[in-house]
RNA sequence: GGCGCCGUAGCUCAAUUGGUUAGAGUACUGGACUGUCGAUCCAGUGGUUGCGGGUUCGAGUCCCGUCGGCGUCGCCA
């Protein structure tokens, strides 16, 4: 090693001790006489002083120093004079007076600085990660995702859990995501998948008697991104076999209080509650709702057909529905202005067509310009209905019921955030359970997988399958935090009966799913144990337990929305004769 | 693919209703200084206002297009 210490250890202990540190330049304050320099490593600050008391030809070289120049210091650590300790720094007891003084490597105009107070652009951040990353937030951070991922291993180790890596060339699957595409050299016109998860592979793995499985697997999915999505991310996989619901839910629990407690310091009280999906859906209009705080979601439809009001009666009549929240002493803060931008957000971001709202006078009377629609004694049942109390707003949502869902639920995450109804430094970790079978696809007039297509339904729903798909629900489960999903699982099929008519209702033919899914449906008839497993967003944990924002900051290397990496300028052209051993021409748009 | 926000010095930002020579802080360069720790003080360098077009006597500012970053809807079994 060229140091004996880094930045972060050293202490009055080591008075008088000759040390060698490295690092890079923090800062340096150039006294003339004497210059300062914080030397900063991944482990901390030390200031080392050039000046009278070290070898005075060093002070020159010492001038030239500049903010991220990589150097060794060889000195003796002395404690500080007295009132020039600096709290601020584990270090600050000491500094090392310096005796030799070698520039490893020179920083040239620096596009920015890990030090500089106000962060310079994503783009750049991205751009020169290298320096990005130098930033102690940003080190904490995968710091942060060491740890989680070490506690995801250690506490599967520790279960008999067996790590085995699944292949990354796979087989496409038109369910589901959009594949990234690997062409074949050997096989032309052909291509591999990278896989969207290791799904097939850890049941197969289930089917050869690895009863227990984990990985931290990549997954890479082409579809557009956002601040908690990134075309490739990172899986905590896991599959046991011989296991019902209660096992699989269980073991994440126990993960999840050991992370809470070792990461956080905080105490989880497991088992971890649960509600189902058509619950989630009733009181919160979505499938991981964020129980930190209340605004649940309040049925009018009854009232509503009661209204002169055209919108609710019509709505209510047809078979939709009239429901709402309570944003409670929120008359004040929003004003008329502020009602018609939320508003124009429900019409905009999720399709309603408008938005009805009231505000509750002092007397407790309801207020608003569609108040003339509706008779005193109507309002009064719809104020004790939405539990309205003076200063209240209420805010309704009249459609059909999956319109109601997405603009309530929209309106009441921005209004708690808004009105900072909750701690963000709270958990909330549950589980929503239950979830149907299956969607219906009205683009593609079928139905479509609402998990994937190995997912089990209940046993008492199985006959549903031929009767009323939509009523079908599977044995599937999704770890919520905070209102965000942190991870998904099911019990898998593993009957080749069940599968196939599975298969069969997705709209695949005998001969398409044996082309597709054979190797499956072989495996499901040659000792195929019953099983089940989850995976779980490593990136959102991290986003999560860091109270971060982006999930680019989760990840050393991320890519931008429009999934290029700015560092290294991928994707990239490749050269003719590449294209030609893959066999592949590629056609750039309008030519 | 839709909607929205942003783009001015290396970096972070300002620039009145469209009006004179586009400013500040920081970084950088030179100088002063033996105890600072966001060091201080003096002086200086630094600009195709992302790019292209348009409106106007006049555009950083308004309009259209385009590129890039971000947010969001669709999408994400």
């Amino acid at each position: 090693m060229l140091r004996t210490h880094t930045c972060g250890e050293l202490r009055s202990s080591n008075k008088d001790n000759t040390v060698t540190l490295c690092g890079w330049v923090d800062s340096y304050r150039d006294h003339g006489g004497t210059v300062f320099v914080d030397l900063r490593d991944r482990y901390g600050l030390t200031q080392v002083v050039f000046g009278p008391t070290g070898e005075d030809a060093l002070t020159p070289i010492a001038k030239t120093l500049r903010g991220e120049d990589v150097i060794k210091v060889t000195g003796v650590v002395a404690p500080r004079p007295d009132g020039t300790v600096n709290p601020k720094l584990q270090t600050g007891e000491i500094e090392v007076h310096a005796q030799q003084l070698e520039i490893l490597n020179k920083c040239n105009k620096a596009p920015f600085f890990p030090t500089q107070m106000d962060l310079p652009g994503e783009d750049l951040r991205l751009k020169h990660r290298y320096i990005d990353l130098r930033r102690p937030e940003m080190q904490q951070t995968l710091l942060l995702r060491s740890r989680i991922i070490k506690g995801m291993r250690d506490y599967f180790d520790e279960n008999n859990f067996i790590d085995v890596e699944t292949p990354i060339l796979g087989r496409s699957t038109p369910e589901g995501a959009r594949d990234y595409l690997v062409p074949s050299r050997i096989h032309a016109g052909k291509f591999f998948a990278l896989p969207q998860s290791p799904q097939l592979y850890k049941q197969i793995l289930m089917m050869a008697g690895y009863d227990r499985y984990v990985q931290v697997a990549r997954c890479f999915r082409d579809e557009d991104l956002r601040a908690d999505r990134q075309p490739e991310f990172t899986q905590l996989d896991m599959e046991m076999s011989f296991v019902e619901m209660d096992d699989i839910v269980g073991m994440i629990d126990g993960l999840v209080a050991k992370l809470a407690k070792d990461i956080l310091g905080i105490d989880v009280p497991t088992p971890l509650p649960r509600m189902t999906y058509d619950e989630a859906m009733e009181r919160f209009g979505h499938d991981a709702p964020d129980l930190r705080y209340g605004m649940e979601l309040i049925d009018c439809t009854d009232l509503a057909a009661e209204a002169e009001f055209r919108v609710f009666k019509m709505v209510s009549e047809s078979g939709g529905r009239v429901r709402g929240i309570n944003a409670k002493q929120g008359g004040e803060k929003y004003s008329r202005r502020d009602i018609d931008k939320l508003t124009d957000y429900v019409i905009q971001d999720f399709g309603a067509k408008g938005m009805a709202w009231f505000k509750v006078d002092a007397d407790g009377k309801l207020n608003s310009t569609i108040a003339k629609n509706f008779s005193d004694d109507l309002l009064a049942k719809i104020a004790e209905r939405m539990g309205a109390e003076p200063g209240d707003l209420l805010l309704f949502s009249a459609d059909e019921w999956d319109v109601t869902c997405r603009v309530l639920n929209g309106l009441r995450r921005r209004l708690a955030a808004e009105m900072k109804l909750y701690n963000p430094n709270d958990m909330n970790f549950s589980w929503v359970v239950e979830f149907p079978m299956f969607e219906f696809d009205s683009e593609a007039n079928r139905w479509v997988a609402m998990h994937h297509p190995f997912t089990a339904p209940r046993p008492q729903d199985v006959a549903l399958l031929d009767s009323d798909p939509a009523k079908a629900r599977a044995i599937a489960y999704d770890l919520v935090i905070n209102g965000s999903e942190a991870g998904g699982g099911t019990i898998r099929i593993h009957d080749s009966n069940v599968q196939k008519k599975v298969f069969n209702l997705l709209g695949m033919d005998e001969a398409s799913a044996q082309e597709r899914f054979g190797f499956l449906l072989d495996a499901l008839q040659l000792g195929a144990p019953p099983h089940g497993g989850i995976a779980l967003g490593i990136d959102r944990f991290v986003m999560l337990f860091g109270k971060l924002d982006s999930i680019r900051d989760c990840i050393a290397f991320p890519k931008t929305q429009k999934a290029t990496d700015m560092m290294t300028g991928a994707p990239g052209e490749v050269d003719q004769k590449q294209l030609r051993e893959l066999h592949v021409r590629s056609v750039k748009p309008h030519e």
